[in-house]
DNA sequence: CTGTTAGCGCATTCAG
DNA sequence: CTGAATGCGCTAACAG
């Protein structure tokens, strides 16, 4: 592979004049500027990476550690992050977890080793033992460690969700939420409580309005299992509050031969394209990915050119798209 | 950051002796290799990837570049992909291009600049002046390089899938393809066009049993303009040939009030979870996508570490799904 | 303005 | 079996 002290014979002059000419800094003569670029194009000179980050300290590339690759949630995010840092001069490393706790440490040192100048971090589970010798912005979840986080306000989010139930005139109304370890669980739970007992419902079979809470996992099977158990007393709406336990909903719905909205209302979380033209129009609250991964990318980028950190929680409004299932 | 010399001192012994136990090549006393590995360890040592890349000359990572990451087509893939080399001891750069060719050279060599050991392509656009210094598997498309590629069957998987439609007793049946420059568009218009005539079909509007080919690009909006086109005299059976353009005839479809299979007969291409969840469900042809990953990722490291290319398209057989549009 | 030179941290020779 | 020394390709600081 070609590299610089080429470039610099070919070009007949020194070798730090061809290092300066290539990187633009430090003067050069004009003449000797053209020569050393002319023959870096002919020689097809491309500047090795690994040697510069050693000198300088930095990689120029960022880790992203996400769940699933697969998840719409996450790369949504990813795409427009992955833009907003090129435009930076960064690359990003992507590993994928599957939400196996364990792999996130082996990603997080994976990265550190690379010497990534920093990570965005869709943690998969409790805080624990996540450390990271580079800065780390997280993303969607927040884990309780001292790093910024750029998440969607889904306590807010999951309220306006509620209470076009609670118009709408619904008395039995039922939620199904995730695993409590992760912060989106817990902020969509908040959320719908919020404004269901903002509205005079109770956690009670017997209240004249009343509201059930499913704990499930958020896998579509985990949906369609939460849905069965809700159908031995069916509500009059269900909050599926992930789209993959929707997708779940929708499965043993269909099963059952209900429809929505005529049999039972429905409203969900996230909005994948499929939504809109499913039926007459899932209802739901969809996170503002695209933000959020601009904001991450923008942060982290702070983050590593400043060193100054702000542990602080970043939630992100989204929009509530009310389509024909509730 | 703790450095390897950091490591020796503490643990009492020489430089080149904490790099050899580390490494676990070469010779070490057991009782020095356990002191170097305890202070490696109390100390958080991590291995400093860009000098030791410089010195191997790899980096024991590879670069993925695809189109869109919001994708399932491509994502399926990576996800895979990933997981396989990572159990080969390699990390996954990603870059996007938003299928604007120019950014092509541009991730290949930023990826080359990083001095990735391989690289798994989805080209977004004919061949033209892709180079690449590291060895460049593709994936998904084949762009005419001479490079290995790794395929979905696309031509015997629309066949049967057109076959489908035959045998159903449909006579007026209509493709909606991509644009030419993607291999894809012209495997899949190939399979197509095989199957109709193999059964008699003709090209022309007043034959008895004929077929229509409707040319868009590979967008939703381009589906649902394809859809609209074909309105002005509604063929018996639509087989849009990509997951984004059935969602287009679909939403297309629905402003006109048009019903699967009742007015029209569907099948189409790509298996994202919703089209087992739409309607009756969508009748496709499901590309491999995991195998298509793995098999890359495998294709990948045999030609990272053996250097022999073998530049052929690796066609691995799909499955079709029939489901209730057709 | 230009050529020469010293490390960045590591793996790997070569002496001991 | 171990410690010291070399160089991977580059940038930045220095001397000319």
């Amino acid at each position: 592979m070609v590299k610089l002290t080429d470039v610099a014979r070919a070009a007949g002059v020194g070798y730090g004049t061809a290092s300066r000419a290539l990187s633009g800094k430090g003067p050069v003569g004009g003449d000797a500027r053209t020569r050393v670029l002319q023959a870096a194009r002919e020689l097809g000179y491309v500047t090795d990476g690994t040697a510069r980050a050693l000198r300088e300290g930095r990689t120029r590339s960022v880790g992203l550690i996400v769940p699933d690759m697969t998840n719409e949630f996450y790369t949504a995010s990813a795409e427009v992050l992955q833009d907003v840092l090129r435009t930076a001069g960064h690359h990003l490393f992507v590993a994928t977890t599957g939400n196996h706790p364990g792999l996130d440490q082996e990603a997080l040192q994976a990265m550190a080793a690379r010497r990534v100048d920093g990570i965005v971090h869709v943690p998969s589970g409790p805080a624990a033992a996540h450390q990271s010798p580079v800065p780390v912005v997280e993303l969607n979840r927040y884990s309780g460690r001292q790093v910024p986080a750029v998440v969607s306000d889904d306590i807010n989010g999951v309220k306006q969700l509620t209470e076009l139930a609670v118009t709408a005139g619904y008395t039995d109304i039922a939620a199904i939420v995730g695993p409590e370890t992760y912060s989106t669980s817990r902020d969509r739970l908040a959320g719908f409580k919020a404004a269901a007992e903002a509205a005079g419902f109770e956690d009670s079979p017997t209240a004249a309005k009343r509201f059930r809470i499913i704990s499930s996992d958020f896998s579509v099977a985990g949906g369609s299992e939460a849905m069965t158990t809700l159908l031995t007393k069916p509500p009059q709406a269900v909050l599926p509050l992930s789209s993959r336990l929707v997708m779940g909903v929708l499965k043993t719905a269909r099963a059952h031969g209900i429809r929505f909205p005529d049999d039972m209302a429905l409203a969900g979380y996230g909005d994948p394209d499929w939504f809109e033209i499913w039926g007459p129009g899932i209802t739901t609250f969809a996170p503002p990915l695209s933000e959020m991964g601009a904001k991450a990318a923008e942060t982290l980028l702070d983050l590593i050119n400043s060193e100054d950190i702000d542990p602080s929680i970043n939630r992100l409004p989204g929009t509530i798209k009310q389509r024909g299932t509730m």
